[in-house]
This record gives structure tokens, sequence and C-alpha cells, in this order.
DNA sequence: CTTGGAAAGTCAACAAGGCTGACATAAAAT
DNA sequence: ATTTTATGTCAGCCTTGTTGACTTTCCAAG
């Protein structure tokens, strides 16, 4: 075990201790992160399910219903039941394909785009600031070891649309 | 990449960009820190609920129902719905206060430590393993975004938990 | 000693958002 | 012509969160 690693570290990172530290890390920090989309949508008839089916159409309009359920990674009955008052309300709309028309293509209306920016606006300012304290080495530390920790799969998903973006 | 590092730094990091990846990064990657312990737990009786008092119990042996209450930020007709099973199940012991008889300090037995073991093992495997791929530094990073985008409460949690360990 | 209030537990009801299973339909693929 | 795929939908269940009302226990202040 006296493997030093990169450049000579001693590996004091990967003590168990560290590594619990991390996991409480991840617990608190996911808490702060869904807090402000939370309390904005508290009071109206949306919940977190549908924050993230409007965040994921807003980056990718045109995806169908398959990718955003493979993205969100729930069954179809349980998007249908977001997407479904998210239409009724004129925030989503869904456009036949025109090259095969089984599939729909999920789009935000105005007032989808609307809703997204007031969430998106909260989150990312919560985002900006803790990446505006921490620097921008930092940042790029957090990202590297949040992309290990994901599946492989999701890794997929975070990279086109990260081409994307 | 015209990183200029901290000290006169481009603030390419907190493009909006920058940001949304910061979002979707914290969503996926969510999505793998708690895998595996679901993935164990699925099949048995309990959920995620389940796991983190069991965590935080773990972690902070003596604690008080109200101490778990304010880290785990639910109501105590929720927690106590856990708690109930966990101590019917012989996983958790609650022993009256000696001081003030009307708190309960909150304890594993044998058999939660055991289980506790068998889910921390799994999701430290995994964040050791992020660790591991990302580097030192960056996991120094990784924490410092964690800790500043956390609720101030949270935080304080945290590090209480930091000293604690 | 009595009373106020904090800590904890309990019961009931409800909602969000997961899940499975079964089934329907249209369109593409074979 | 048949099968597969993409989607939608109905029904029912589970976990885990919520609120509200109420009780018991116990410390502490009057």
């Amino acid at each position: 075990m006296a493997d030093t690693g990169r450049g000579g570290e001693s590996l004091l990172f990967l003590t168990d201790e560290q590594v619990r530290k991390g996991i409480e890390a991840m617990f608190f920090a996911y808490r702060g992160f869904t807090a402000d989309p939370d309390r904005i949508l508290e009071g109206m008839d949306y919940g977190r399910a549908h924050h993230r089916a409007i965040h994921f159409i807003g980056r990718g309009p045109g995806g169908t219903v398959n990718t955003l359920l493979s993205i969100l990674g729930v069954t179809k009955q349980s998007l249908n039941r977001i997407l479904r008052t998210l239409m009724e309300d004129g925030l989503v709309e869904a456009r036949v394909g025109r090259i095969d028309r089984r599939e729909r293509h999920l789009y935000l209306t105005d007032k989808g785009q609307e809703l997204e920016r007031k969430l998106s606006e909260a989150q990312r300012a919560r985002m900006r600031s803790a990446y505006r304290a921490a620097g921008p080495q930092a940042v790029a530390g957090f990202r590297q070891v949040l992309e290990a920790m994901m599946d492989p799969e999701m890794r997929r998903h975070y990279g086109a649309l990260k081409e994307g973006g």
C-alpha cells in the first residue's frame, strides 16, 4: 500500500474518514442545491419532478420522450404523469416527429421557458456563489470528482449535454 | 484553456454555461452516489430514509431524536415512522436520557452496525474510486464547492461531524 | 405544589412521486 | 403480414414526505 500516486502524495485523502466526509458533504450540499427551486415550486402544483423535466427539456429542446426517460431514469408512467400536467398547463409542447411519427419531440413554450428561467436563475445563483467562494481550481476539482462518481450511462448523458451546450 | 489561475482570473468558470454544467453534474452524480445503497436496500423493507437515519446514528451515537431531526431536516412524524421500524427490527436502540429523561439517545445495535457497515462500504467504495480517479487536489476543490453550496445550518451540522470525526 | 412548556410519541389523513402490470394505438421495421 | 418500437393510459401499490390534533413525560419556574 505504499503507493505514492500522483507525484508523491500521501494518499491521506483516501482514508475512510476523508471519504465519509465526502459522503456527508454530498448529502448536505444536495439539500442546498435543491432548496431554492423547491421553495419556488411550493405553492404551485409542481414539485421537483416537474423541475427536472423542465430543466432537461429546456436543455435539449426537441428531444424525444424516450431520451428524457433515460436521462431522468424513471418509468414512462411516472414521467407521463408529470408531462401531461405540464402540457395541460401549456408549459411544454409535444410535436409529432416528421421522420418517425411515433416519436414526440418536446419543447418548452414561452410560458415554460419563463418558469425554467425562474427556477434556473435561483439555482444558478447559489451555484455561482459557491463557485465564486471556492475559486476556479476548486471548481475544476468539483467537476472531476462528480464526473468520476457517475454511473457510465449517466456520464454519457452528461457528456452529451456538455458538447451540446 | 486560458485559465489564468487564482489572482487575475478570467472568471470564465462563472459563465452560465459553466454553472449549468455544475448543476447537471450534481444531478447525475447524486444518482450514482445513492445507487449502491439503494440496490442493497431494495428487497429489504428499508429505503433511503432508513439509510440516512442509520448513517447519522452510526456517525454520532448517543445523539437525541431532536438532533437527528434537524440533521435530516424532516418532521418528527416522518422520522418516527422510520425509527420505529428500525427499533422493532432491533437495528437501533433508544436509551432514555440520564440527565434529561425526556430525551431519547439513539444507538445502533450490533445488527444495526452490521447493516451500516454494509451500506457504508458500498458507498465509500464508489466515493473512494472517484477520489482516486480525480486526485487529491480535485478532492479538496470538490469539498470546498460543496461546503459553499450548503445552507448555513447544514454547514453547522457538517462542521460538527467534521470535528467529531 | 402547581403549572407552563419542552421533548417525545402517536394517530389520522393526505400528497408527491416513485413503482409494476396490463393494455391500446400508431407507425416503423422485418 | 407480422413483429417491434414509441408512446400513452388506467389501476393500484409503496415510500416518504407533509399537517393537525392530542397525549405522556418530565424539567423548571412560580
